[in-house]
DNA sequence: GTCTATATCGCGATAGAC
DNA sequence: GTCTATCGCGATATAGAC
């Protein structure tokens, strides 16, 4: 090809994300994003379902969640499933990446409309666990409460985790968080 | 008073619903809603933020968290305090509902903005009880842990209410979810 | 209340890949 | 040829400014 250059896709989350930190999220137009990335606007929309969700990650989280509850011995109990899961998923996809995940959460933070596309996020991924745990034979309700947990630990641990004066890595805190809830639930 | 009816926002927020019902929320617009209550799509906005805003209460439940909070004995342990404030909040503003509630469901459930929408009520919901932890001395993590506790078991218990085939009380299913996740992490 | 920006998306056409 | 990414035009709704 070569009228089109190839990764318009990337062109574009990266000219938006220039663009959020310059200005703000809500100051920028999705028109001043394309124009950027030397693109139309309508092109944008065929790439992203709206202007939020530029700085959103597809699908590999919930994705990840469901090979690994999926692969893991029936045996396992579901609550070592969960942290050996988050466990993983922290020292694959965010402890490398701290700073950029920071850097994200603050313009997340600015915005409400941002915030509750991250909280939609977390939904899905919520449901994915949530799913896995039906497939494993655990009944509805119990099944719900268990994907809960699972982000709900994630959430205060990253929280715990970007907010620290020192560096414990996170797949270190998401045990101490249980450990907490558990000392709380006692 | 008489050149204007006077609930203007409980009539938009009938022809809303109605409407909603009728062809799906996305396939609604706000003109259709303000002619259907006889006003102008200016007045619309003036009472609610944004077109989804009128599906969703107002700031009630947080507010009704806070004081709950502010007003408990101080001696009174966390989690006691959430799940006597959980049923206080489904005897008082769910169970008297319940039809009402079934069919926003249904309509919430049908897309995905609403569902958003959804998120973020419960996030403002979680903030007013992390908040009320904080002032009554809790340590950040400990406070995010009950907060996400009890909007956890408030989504899961109403989930259970809304499906189930008998019909228990909203506040007798709450404390047995409790005790559904204590025993899964005991 | 009026005016306006801009987000969003449908449609038909086109260029290059296969 | 068919398929897919892209383009430009234009319509409409939402939402905020004045």
């Amino acid at each position: 090809m070569s009228r089109w250059q190839p990764d318009a896709q990337e062109r574009l989350k990266r000219a938006a994300i220039e663009l959020f930190a310059e200005q703000g999220f809500a100051a920028t137009t999705v028109p001043e994003i394309t124009a950027r990335a030397g693109l139309t606007t309508r092109t944008f929309f065929r790439h992203f379902a709206d202007k939020r969700e530029v700085l959103f990650g597809g699908e590999e989280i919930p994705a990840l969640a469901e090979r690994l509850m999926a692969e893991a011995p029936p045996s396992l109990d579901p609550v070592t499933l969960i942290v050996e899961g988050l466990k993983n998923v922290a020292d694959t996809r965010f402890e490398p990446r701290r700073e950029e995940i920071r850097a994200q959460r603050a313009i997340i933070r600015s915005d409400e409309g941002l915030r509750e596309r991250e909280l939609h996020k977390r939904a899905v991924i919520s449901d994915a666990i949530r799913t896995g745990f039906v497939r494993r034979g655990l009944p509805r309700a119990q099944a719900a409460l268990l994907a809960e947990l699972g982000t709900a630990l994630l959430s205060v641990a990253l929280d715990e985790w970007l907010d620290q004066e020192g560096d414990r890595r996170l797949s270190e805190i998401i045990p101490d968080t249980l450990t907490t809830l558990r000392a709380t639930l006692a």
